[in-house]
DNA sequence: GAATATTTTCATTACTTATTGAAACTTCAT
DNA sequence: ATGAAGTTTCAATAAGTAATGAAAATATTC
Protein backbone atom coordinates (compact mmCIF):
# COMPACT_ATOMS: atom_id res chain seq x y z
CA UNK A 1 0.00 0.00 0.00
CA UNK A 2 1.29 3.76 -0.65
CA UNK A 3 1.75 6.43 1.59
CA UNK A 4 -1.31 8.23 1.18
CA UNK A 5 -3.55 5.87 0.60
CA UNK A 6 -2.30 4.04 4.29
CA UNK A 7 -2.31 7.51 5.91
CA UNK A 8 -6.43 7.88 4.87
CA UNK A 9 -7.09 4.62 5.76
CA UNK A 10 -5.52 4.99 8.94
CA UNK A 11 -7.32 8.22 9.68
CA UNK A 12 -10.71 7.00 8.68
CA UNK A 13 -10.26 4.07 10.96
CA UNK A 14 -9.13 5.87 14.18
CA UNK A 15 -12.79 8.01 13.73
CA UNK A 16 -14.92 4.87 13.64
CA UNK A 17 -12.79 3.07 16.23
CA UNK A 18 -12.87 6.57 18.56
CA UNK A 19 -16.97 7.55 17.99
CA UNK A 20 -17.18 3.33 19.01
CA UNK A 21 -15.72 4.23 22.26
CA UNK A 22 -17.31 7.75 23.00
CA UNK A 23 -15.00 10.23 21.71
CA UNK A 24 -16.25 12.16 18.75
CA UNK A 25 -15.13 10.99 15.09
CA UNK A 26 -14.34 14.15 14.02
CA UNK A 27 -11.70 14.69 17.36
CA UNK A 28 -10.37 10.97 16.76
CA UNK A 29 -9.64 12.39 13.36
CA UNK A 30 -7.73 14.85 13.99
CA UNK A 31 -5.85 13.73 16.71
CA UNK A 32 -5.03 10.41 14.24
CA UNK A 33 -3.63 13.41 11.92
CA UNK A 34 -1.78 14.86 14.30
CA UNK A 35 -0.20 11.48 15.23
CA UNK A 36 0.91 10.72 11.47
CA UNK A 37 2.33 14.28 10.77
CA UNK A 38 6.19 14.93 11.19
CA UNK A 39 6.01 18.33 12.68
CA UNK A 40 3.37 20.51 14.07
CA UNK A 41 0.71 21.64 12.17
CA UNK A 42 -1.59 24.29 11.76
CA UNK A 43 -5.26 24.91 12.41
CA UNK A 44 -5.10 25.79 8.68
CA UNK A 45 -3.58 22.52 7.78
CA UNK A 46 -6.19 20.64 9.85
CA UNK A 47 -9.05 22.09 8.52
CA UNK A 48 -7.72 21.74 4.88
CA UNK A 49 -6.54 18.38 5.04
CA UNK A 50 -9.45 16.80 7.32
CA UNK A 51 -12.41 19.07 5.03
CA UNK A 52 -13.82 20.79 8.06
CA UNK A 53 -14.65 24.11 9.34
CA UNK A 54 -12.33 26.60 11.42
CA UNK A 55 -15.07 26.70 14.47
CA UNK A 56 -14.69 22.66 14.04
CA UNK A 57 -10.95 22.30 13.89
CA UNK A 58 -10.46 24.70 16.73
CA UNK A 59 -13.15 23.09 18.73
CA UNK A 60 -11.34 19.72 18.35
CA UNK A 61 -8.21 20.71 19.23
CA UNK A 62 -8.44 22.31 22.17
CA UNK A 63 -10.75 19.30 22.98
CA UNK A 64 -7.40 17.35 22.56
CA UNK A 65 -4.99 19.78 24.48
CA UNK A 66 -8.13 19.19 27.30
CA UNK A 67 -7.26 15.74 27.33
CA UNK A 68 -3.57 15.84 27.35
CA UNK A 69 -3.00 14.41 24.45
CA UNK A 70 -2.30 17.55 22.15
CA UNK A 71 0.34 20.32 22.98
CA UNK A 72 0.34 23.62 21.25
CA UNK A 73 3.65 24.63 19.78
CA UNK A 74 5.10 28.17 19.17
CA UNK A 75 6.79 27.89 15.60
CA UNK A 76 9.52 30.90 15.64
CA UNK A 77 8.42 33.15 13.00
CA UNK A 78 4.89 32.32 12.35
CA UNK A 79 2.16 33.84 14.19
CA UNK A 80 -0.22 30.99 14.12
CA UNK A 81 -0.34 28.46 16.57
CA UNK A 82 1.11 25.10 15.87
CA UNK A 83 -0.57 21.81 17.25
CA UNK A 84 1.36 18.75 17.74
CA UNK A 85 0.25 14.96 19.52
CA UNK A 86 2.03 13.29 21.94
CA UNK A 87 3.49 10.20 19.34
CA UNK A 88 4.20 7.97 22.40
CA UNK A 89 1.68 4.88 22.62
CA UNK A 90 2.01 4.28 26.31
CA UNK A 91 1.33 8.08 26.93
CA UNK A 92 -1.65 8.05 24.95
CA UNK A 93 -2.89 4.89 26.07
CA UNK A 94 -2.82 5.90 30.31
CA UNK A 95 -4.16 9.94 29.31
CA UNK A 96 -7.02 8.36 28.08
CA UNK A 97 -7.48 5.71 30.55
CA UNK A 98 -7.21 8.57 33.44
CA UNK A 99 -9.30 11.41 31.45
CA UNK A 100 -12.21 8.44 31.26
CA UNK A 101 -11.18 7.49 34.50
CA UNK A 102 -11.96 11.06 35.60
CA UNK A 103 -14.77 11.96 33.51
CA UNK A 104 -16.93 8.40 34.21
CA UNK A 105 -15.52 5.92 36.43
CA UNK A 106 -15.44 8.45 39.49
CA UNK A 107 -18.74 9.44 39.51
CA UNK A 108 -20.26 5.99 38.90
CA UNK A 109 -18.11 4.69 42.07
CA UNK A 110 -19.49 8.02 43.96
CA UNK A 111 -23.25 7.28 42.73
CA UNK A 112 -23.21 3.75 43.44
CA UNK A 113 -21.72 4.20 47.50
CA UNK A 114 -24.53 5.87 47.98
CA UNK A 115 -26.93 3.57 46.53
CA UNK A 116 -25.48 0.97 48.59
CA UNK A 117 -26.69 2.57 51.99
CA UNK A 118 -30.29 2.44 50.50
CA UNK A 119 -32.87 1.45 52.79
CA UNK A 120 -35.33 -1.38 53.14
CA UNK A 121 -35.45 -5.13 54.67
CA UNK A 122 -37.62 -6.12 51.71
CA UNK A 123 -35.71 -8.87 49.29
CA UNK A 124 -36.27 -6.10 46.83
CA UNK A 125 -34.11 -3.99 48.70
CA UNK A 126 -31.56 -6.71 49.58
CA UNK A 127 -31.18 -7.48 45.84
CA UNK A 128 -31.02 -3.91 45.12
CA UNK A 129 -27.84 -3.65 47.67
CA UNK A 130 -26.30 -6.65 46.18
CA UNK A 131 -26.22 -5.52 42.83
CA UNK A 132 -25.11 -1.80 43.41
CA UNK A 133 -22.60 -3.15 46.40
CA UNK A 134 -20.88 -5.49 43.70
CA UNK A 135 -21.03 -3.45 40.97
CA UNK A 136 -19.42 -0.42 42.84
CA UNK A 137 -16.53 -3.12 44.45
CA UNK A 138 -15.80 -3.77 40.51
CA UNK A 139 -15.44 -0.21 39.89
CA UNK A 140 -13.91 1.19 42.70
CA UNK A 141 -10.84 -1.71 42.39
CA UNK A 142 -10.20 -0.89 38.82
CA UNK A 143 -10.47 2.91 39.67
CA UNK A 144 -7.72 1.68 42.65
CA UNK A 145 -5.81 0.13 39.90
CA UNK A 146 -5.84 2.43 37.35
CA UNK A 147 -5.27 5.69 39.86
CA UNK A 148 -1.53 4.06 39.93
CA UNK A 149 -1.07 2.97 36.11
CA UNK A 150 2.00 4.58 34.73
CA UNK A 151 3.85 3.61 31.87
CA UNK A 152 5.73 1.22 33.76
CA UNK A 153 2.95 -0.69 35.34
CA UNK A 154 0.84 -0.87 32.48
CA UNK A 155 4.56 -2.50 30.61
CA UNK A 156 4.68 -4.50 33.85
CA UNK A 157 1.00 -6.03 33.49
CA UNK A 158 0.52 -6.78 30.11
CA UNK A 159 4.23 -8.52 30.44
CA UNK A 160 3.43 -10.32 33.22
CA UNK A 161 -0.46 -11.46 32.21
CA UNK A 162 1.12 -12.47 28.70
CA UNK A 163 3.09 -15.00 30.56
CA UNK A 164 1.02 -16.17 33.50
CA UNK A 165 -2.05 -16.67 31.00
CA UNK A 166 -0.19 -18.37 28.43
CA UNK B 1 -32.19 6.95 50.29
CA UNK B 2 -35.86 4.88 49.56
CA UNK B 3 -35.48 1.98 46.93
CA UNK B 4 -37.74 3.32 44.43
CA UNK B 5 -35.67 6.40 44.02
CA UNK B 6 -32.28 4.98 44.16
CA UNK B 7 -34.06 2.08 41.26
CA UNK B 8 -34.25 5.37 39.39
CA UNK B 9 -31.44 6.93 39.76
CA UNK B 10 -29.28 4.04 39.25
CA UNK B 11 -31.38 3.27 35.75
CA UNK B 12 -30.86 6.90 34.37
CA UNK B 13 -26.59 6.49 35.73
CA UNK B 14 -26.17 3.25 33.63
CA UNK B 15 -27.77 4.76 31.11
CA UNK B 16 -25.89 7.65 30.96
CA UNK B 17 -22.87 5.97 32.06
CA UNK B 18 -23.06 3.20 29.05
CA UNK B 19 -23.72 6.31 26.24
CA UNK B 20 -20.40 7.30 26.98
CA UNK B 21 -19.10 4.18 26.26
CA UNK B 22 -20.50 3.83 23.07
CA UNK B 23 -23.74 1.67 24.36
CA UNK B 24 -26.65 2.98 23.22
CA UNK B 25 -28.58 4.44 26.10
CA UNK B 26 -31.94 2.24 26.17
CA UNK B 27 -30.09 -0.50 25.78
CA UNK B 28 -27.78 0.25 28.77
CA UNK B 29 -31.36 1.20 30.83
CA UNK B 30 -33.03 -1.97 29.86
CA UNK B 31 -30.17 -3.97 31.25
CA UNK B 32 -29.98 -2.02 34.45
CA UNK B 33 -33.62 -3.02 34.90
CA UNK B 34 -32.97 -6.28 34.72
CA UNK B 35 -30.05 -6.14 36.62
CA UNK B 36 -32.42 -4.82 39.26
CA UNK B 37 -35.36 -6.84 39.12
CA UNK B 38 -35.42 -10.37 41.21
CA UNK B 39 -37.43 -12.17 38.91
CA UNK B 40 -37.15 -12.69 35.09
CA UNK B 41 -39.41 -9.72 33.22
CA UNK B 42 -41.30 -9.49 30.27
CA UNK B 43 -41.52 -7.29 26.98
CA UNK B 44 -44.38 -5.91 28.57
CA UNK B 45 -43.08 -5.17 32.06
CA UNK B 46 -39.83 -3.74 30.23
CA UNK B 47 -41.95 -1.18 28.20
CA UNK B 48 -44.34 0.18 31.03
CA UNK B 49 -40.98 0.49 33.25
CA UNK B 50 -39.12 2.67 31.04
CA UNK B 51 -41.76 3.68 29.27
CA UNK B 52 -40.74 2.58 25.64
CA UNK B 53 -42.06 1.19 22.40
CA UNK B 54 -42.66 -2.52 21.73
CA UNK B 55 -40.49 -2.43 19.10
CA UNK B 56 -37.57 -0.53 20.88
CA UNK B 57 -38.10 -2.66 24.23
CA UNK B 58 -37.76 -5.80 21.67
CA UNK B 59 -34.48 -4.66 19.76
CA UNK B 60 -32.93 -3.43 22.91
CA UNK B 61 -33.52 -7.14 24.67
CA UNK B 62 -32.49 -9.11 21.33
CA UNK B 63 -29.22 -6.94 21.26
CA UNK B 64 -29.02 -7.50 24.94
CA UNK B 65 -29.28 -11.30 24.36
CA UNK B 66 -26.13 -10.91 21.40
CA UNK B 67 -24.47 -9.71 23.95
CA UNK B 68 -24.49 -12.60 26.20
CA UNK B 69 -25.54 -9.98 29.18
CA UNK B 70 -29.44 -11.62 29.01
CA UNK B 71 -31.62 -15.03 28.11
CA UNK B 72 -34.88 -15.68 27.32
CA UNK B 73 -36.40 -17.54 30.36
CA UNK B 74 -39.38 -19.55 29.84
CA UNK B 75 -42.04 -19.02 32.26
CA UNK B 76 -44.27 -22.06 32.71
CA UNK B 77 -48.06 -21.34 32.29
CA UNK B 78 -47.22 -18.14 30.70
CA UNK B 79 -46.89 -17.39 27.09
CA UNK B 80 -44.99 -14.59 26.98
CA UNK B 81 -41.16 -14.62 27.06
CA UNK B 82 -39.13 -13.75 29.91
CA UNK B 83 -35.82 -11.83 30.12
CA UNK B 84 -32.69 -12.47 32.76
CA UNK B 85 -29.84 -10.43 33.34
CA UNK B 86 -26.41 -12.31 34.31
CA UNK B 87 -25.82 -11.08 37.71
CA UNK B 88 -22.46 -11.56 38.37
CA UNK B 89 -20.20 -8.48 37.75
CA UNK B 90 -17.33 -10.38 37.15
CA UNK B 91 -18.63 -12.07 34.10
CA UNK B 92 -20.54 -8.94 33.01
CA UNK B 93 -17.48 -7.13 32.66
CA UNK B 94 -15.90 -10.08 30.84
CA UNK B 95 -18.31 -10.81 28.66
CA UNK B 96 -18.63 -6.91 27.53
CA UNK B 97 -14.69 -6.44 26.99
CA UNK B 98 -14.83 -9.67 25.07
CA UNK B 99 -17.57 -8.30 23.22
CA UNK B 100 -15.87 -5.10 22.26
CA UNK B 101 -12.20 -6.60 21.65
CA UNK B 102 -14.16 -8.73 19.12
CA UNK B 103 -16.22 -5.61 17.33
CA UNK B 104 -13.68 -3.03 17.58
CA UNK B 105 -10.21 -4.27 18.77
CA UNK B 106 -9.52 -7.65 16.47
CA UNK B 107 -10.37 -5.38 13.52
CA UNK B 108 -8.05 -2.54 14.64
CA UNK B 109 -5.45 -4.77 14.88
CA UNK B 110 -6.20 -6.48 11.50
CA UNK B 111 -5.67 -3.21 10.28
CA UNK B 112 -2.92 -1.72 11.20
CA UNK B 113 -0.83 -4.81 10.71
CA UNK B 114 -1.88 -3.82 6.73
CA UNK B 115 -0.76 -0.87 7.40
CA UNK B 116 2.59 -1.63 8.94
CA UNK B 117 3.44 -2.67 5.64
CA UNK B 118 2.82 0.91 3.78
CA UNK B 119 5.48 1.00 1.15
CA UNK B 120 8.04 3.92 1.26
CA UNK B 121 11.28 5.15 2.72
CA UNK B 122 10.67 8.66 2.96
CA UNK B 123 10.76 10.21 6.55
CA UNK B 124 6.76 10.53 6.31
CA UNK B 125 6.53 6.97 5.75
CA UNK B 126 9.35 6.15 8.01
CA UNK B 127 6.89 8.23 10.34
CA UNK B 128 3.89 6.38 9.54
CA UNK B 129 5.59 2.84 10.20
CA UNK B 130 6.24 3.72 13.67
CA UNK B 131 3.53 5.22 14.48
CA UNK B 132 1.03 2.22 13.42
CA UNK B 133 3.57 -0.49 14.54
CA UNK B 134 3.15 0.79 18.07
CA UNK B 135 0.10 1.09 18.01
CA UNK B 136 -0.55 -2.29 16.43
CA UNK B 137 2.01 -3.53 19.08
CA UNK B 138 -0.05 -1.88 22.04
CA UNK B 139 -3.38 -2.90 20.76
CA UNK B 140 -2.53 -6.42 19.64
CA UNK B 141 -0.74 -6.97 23.67
CA UNK B 142 -4.09 -5.99 25.07
CA UNK B 143 -6.20 -7.98 22.49
CA UNK B 144 -3.72 -10.91 23.88
CA UNK B 145 -4.56 -10.35 27.30
CA UNK B 146 -8.00 -9.96 26.85
CA UNK B 147 -8.24 -13.20 25.11
CA UNK B 148 -7.13 -15.43 27.65
CA UNK B 149 -8.84 -13.34 30.80
CA UNK B 150 -11.52 -14.83 32.33
CA UNK B 151 -13.28 -14.63 35.39
CA UNK B 152 -10.15 -16.00 37.71
CA UNK B 153 -7.67 -14.02 35.78
CA UNK B 154 -9.51 -10.82 36.24
CA UNK B 155 -9.81 -11.27 40.02
CA UNK B 156 -6.37 -12.43 39.76
CA UNK B 157 -4.98 -9.30 38.13
CA UNK B 158 -6.86 -6.46 40.36
CA UNK B 159 -6.15 -8.40 43.80
CA UNK B 160 -2.12 -8.58 42.42
CA UNK B 161 -2.31 -5.07 40.96
CA UNK B 162 -3.86 -3.32 44.21
CA UNK B 163 -0.95 -4.87 45.85
CA UNK B 164 1.76 -4.38 43.90
CA UNK B 165 1.46 -1.33 42.88
CA UNK B 166 0.15 -0.01 46.49
C1' DG C 1 -56.75 -24.63 10.57
C1' DA C 2 -58.89 -20.58 12.31
C1' DA C 3 -58.63 -17.50 15.92
C1' DT C 4 -55.71 -15.37 19.13
C1' DA C 5 -51.52 -14.07 21.25
C1' DT C 6 -46.84 -12.73 20.77
C1' DT C 7 -42.76 -11.27 18.45
C1' DT C 8 -40.30 -9.01 14.82
C1' DT C 9 -39.51 -5.75 11.21
C1' DC C 10 -39.01 -1.39 9.21
C1' DA C 11 -40.45 3.12 7.16
C1' DT C 12 -41.37 7.25 9.35
C1' DT C 13 -40.56 10.54 12.96
C1' DA C 14 -38.25 12.45 16.87
C1' DC C 15 -34.24 13.39 19.21
C1' DT C 16 -29.40 14.09 19.92
C1' DT C 17 -25.09 15.52 18.62
C1' DA C 18 -21.78 17.63 15.51
C1' DT C 19 -20.71 21.22 12.15
C1' DT C 20 -20.79 25.48 9.98
C1' DG C 21 -19.81 30.22 9.29
C1' DA C 22 -19.99 34.68 10.49
C1' DA C 23 -19.37 37.89 14.24
C1' DA C 24 -16.85 39.01 18.34
C1' DC C 25 -12.80 38.93 20.45
C1' DT C 26 -7.69 38.85 21.10
C1' DT C 27 -2.95 39.65 19.91
C1' DC C 28 0.69 41.80 17.87
C1' DA C 29 3.40 45.02 14.91
C1' DT C 30 3.93 49.51 13.55
C1' DA D 1 -4.19 53.72 18.52
C1' DT D 2 -5.00 51.20 14.29
C1' DG D 3 -5.30 47.52 11.44
C1' DA D 4 -4.00 42.97 10.06
C1' DA D 5 -3.75 38.27 11.43
C1' DG D 6 -5.34 34.85 14.23
C1' DT D 7 -8.57 32.64 17.55
C1' DT D 8 -12.84 31.72 19.83
C1' DT D 9 -17.74 31.63 20.39
C1' DC D 10 -22.32 30.41 19.36
C1' DA D 11 -26.86 30.46 17.06
C1' DA D 12 -28.48 28.20 13.12
C1' DT D 13 -28.35 24.09 10.51
C1' DA D 14 -27.08 19.58 9.08
C1' DA D 15 -26.03 14.94 9.96
C1' DG D 16 -26.39 11.01 12.53
C1' DT D 17 -28.80 7.94 15.73
C1' DA D 18 -32.54 6.04 18.18
C1' DA D 19 -37.64 5.39 18.94
C1' DT D 20 -42.24 4.73 17.45
C1' DG D 21 -46.12 2.19 15.98
C1' DA D 22 -48.51 -0.22 12.78
C1' DA D 23 -48.15 -4.08 9.75
C1' DA D 24 -46.15 -8.57 8.84
C1' DA D 25 -44.54 -12.74 10.51
C1' DT D 26 -44.52 -16.30 13.74
C1' DA D 27 -46.18 -19.20 17.42
C1' DT D 28 -49.82 -21.22 20.28
C1' DT D 29 -54.28 -22.90 21.60
C1' DC D 30 -58.50 -25.14 20.92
Amino acid sequence: MQLPEARRKFIEAWGAFGSAWGISRTMAQVHALLLLATEPLSTDDVMEQLNISRGNANMNLRALIDWGLVSKVLKPGDRKDHFEAEKDVWRIATQITRERKKRELEPMVKLLSELERTEGASNDAKAFRKVTGDLKDLTSRIDAVLERTTRSDVQWFLKAASTLLR
